[in-house]
RNA sequence: CGGGGUGUGGCGAAGUUUGGUAUCGCGCUUGGUUCGGGACCAAGAGGCCUCGGGUUCGAAUCCCGACACUCCGACCA
């Protein structure tokens, strides 16, 4: 790729800086822009079209595994929020509060909810009386505001959209299968949907969600070397249930408490999407969620009969895929970059040679290859190499995360492997114990990102301490 | 929250050191010629120089303060 000629001058290549690509996509590519107060940015139609897409799939996968949606208020009593210990402990620090309803002081500070696990928590107690109410399975589609220090746009914004799953079980087993579907609804949505392969594992005490018991993670590696966490799935056992008073009456007549779970994704992953598949031309989107999916580019529009061609492709295509004409007065060229900063997938051109051929042009967006298409054939041929760049899209980013994988089995190599610009992920033995992960964040500036569900007993001492190991773990830099 | 950087038409910048009529490129509008990798010519429109104080005859420029964006840390799903 570094030997193709970089088209778009506007963005800034990804080995000269690449925090600047990033911000450079995300305001050239027009997904977002910022708004007047710090941390809250404008999710523009073109982004919106992606999120809508995403959604639209994971809902469809929600839904077909008997969830139901619900809307919660975006508000939260202070005293409802302080119901369990360890939950209000981890969110405080970053909670809006309002003070004020017009100019009346309130008696009760309230809170824009950071998440809605109280919320829900204060409905099921209202609606969960007997065996015969479980399980519920509920999810939401709303924004969060979290009050963060530092903002990048969809990775780490004040408000963000996403969905949050909440459902009650009868038992703790059946709870826990729920953790784990959803963890895999997500991991398969990533790598199907959105070609970014992922690693499903489990985080660490430090690392899991304030309140939950387990909490599980989907981690993907983005371009510069970092990790990305890109949904998370939580088990709560009965915690929340005890803690807010949910309980009900069993099928042997006793009374107990329901098992909980609650789950995740947000528009971060937009900001996965960039920074998994973008190149220095621009975003690259895959097919499956492409707002476009294919542009067609008149040649010498203005000559006799280039136009009506074009738009009965259109009219043909339009039953298979999400297509559109560019018939606007821009030239050839400006189109053709405007399209691949974009991330569009495929490009279409034609011109008047084409049409006396009985031919289009066809140009991925993955690795530009051009092709000349029969106007016969486009109803299959088009398809076709949809598919080809969605897998051709996984199939690299998968090169990418294995060659950025390092396994490791001696300090001093870890802390060269991390010290690198590009960290990648490091698989390494682990004794579990938090004085460790303490010493690792110190030493080599990583964190614990997850231990995997596929094991490999790399060695049988922890990397760090050289006590017994309990668990390989993936190490890196996160976002 | 600590340390750095930046803030000038829609976008990107010059001008700030040494105070003196607001500049350039892109984009935008109108008309015309173009059209297979960001076309060309001509004529136009558009600016409380982030905001608030201060110094001065005079401030984009100097001083004080605020805010925002951004990078590096810390924090943080």
């Amino acid at each position: 790729m570094s030997e193709q000629k970089k088209l778009v001058n506007e963005i800034t290549s990804m080995d000269e800086d690449f925090a600047k690509w990033y911000t450079d996509i995300v305001k050239k590519a027009e997904l977002a822009s910022y708004s007047g107060l710090k941390g809250c940015m404008v999710v523009r139609p073109y982004a919106t079209a992606i999120w809508e897409n995403i959604r639209n799939e994971l809902d469809r996968r929600f839904k077909e595994l008997g969830h139901e949606n619900i809307m919660m208020p975006m508000f939260i009593p202070e005293s409802l929020l302080q119901r369990e210990k360890d939950h209000v402990v981890g969110f405080a620090p970053e909670v809006a509060w309002v003070t004020h309803g017009g100019e009346e002081k309130l008696a009760e500070r309230i809170c824009v909810r950071p998440t809605s696990e109280t919320l829900f928590c204060e409905h099921y107690a209202e609606i969960i009386h007997s065996y015969r109410d479980l399980p519920k399975l509920y999810n939401q589609w709303c924004s969060v505001v979290r009050w963060e220090k530092t903002t990048r746009p969809f990775l780490r914004t004040t408000e963000f959209f996403w969905q949050e799953g909440h459902t009650m079980h009868e038992t703790a087993q059946e709870a826990m299968d729920e953790t784990e579907q959803m963890l895999n609804v997500y991991a398969d949505f990533c790598e199907q949907c959105l070609a970014i392969p992922v690693i499903k594992g489990r985080k660490s005490e430090k690392e899991k969600f304030a309140g939950a018991e387990a909490t599980y993670t989907i981690e993907a590696l983005m371009h510069d070397g970092k990790a990305l966490q890109s949904g998370t799935s939580h088990y709560f056992g009965d915690g929340f249930a005890r803690a807010f008073d949910i309980k009900f009456t069993g099928r042997d007549n006793t009374l107990s408490y329901p098992h909980q779970t609650s789950w995740g994704m947000s528009t971060r992953i937009i900001g996965a999407i960039i920074m998994t598949h973008g190149d220095d031309n621009g975003l690259v989107l895959p097919p499956f969620i492409a707002p476009t999916q294919v542009v067609l580019v008149p040649i010498a529009q203005h000559k006799e009969g280039v136009l009506d061609k074009a738009n009965e492709i259109m009219e043909r295509l339009s039953k298979v895929c999400r297509i559109k004409v560019d018939d606007s007065n821009n030239s050839p060229g400006w189109k053709f970059a405007e399209y691949e900063m974009k991330g569009v997938p495929l490009r279409i051109e034609i011109g008047p040679r084409d049409i006396e051929n009985n031919q289009c042009v066809v140009v991925r967006r993955d690795n530009r290859e051009k092709i000349v298409v029969s106007l016969d054939a486009l109803e299959t041929e088009i398809p076709a190499l949809l598919k080809a760049v969605q897998d051709g899209l996984y199939e690299k980013a998968l090169k990418h995360r294995e060659s950025m994988t390092t396994r490791v089995t001696d300090l001093d190599e870890f802390i060269a492997i991390a010290s690198r610009p590009q960290t990648g992920f490091i698989k390494a033995m682990w004794c579990c114990e938090r004085e460790c992960e303490e010493k690792l964040k110190e030493i080599a500036g990583v964190t614990s990102r997850c231990m995997p569900f596929e094991q490999e007993q790399l060695s049988d001492i922890c990397v760090c301490c050289g006590k017994p190991a309990k668990a390989m773990t993936y190490w890196g830099k996160a976002y």
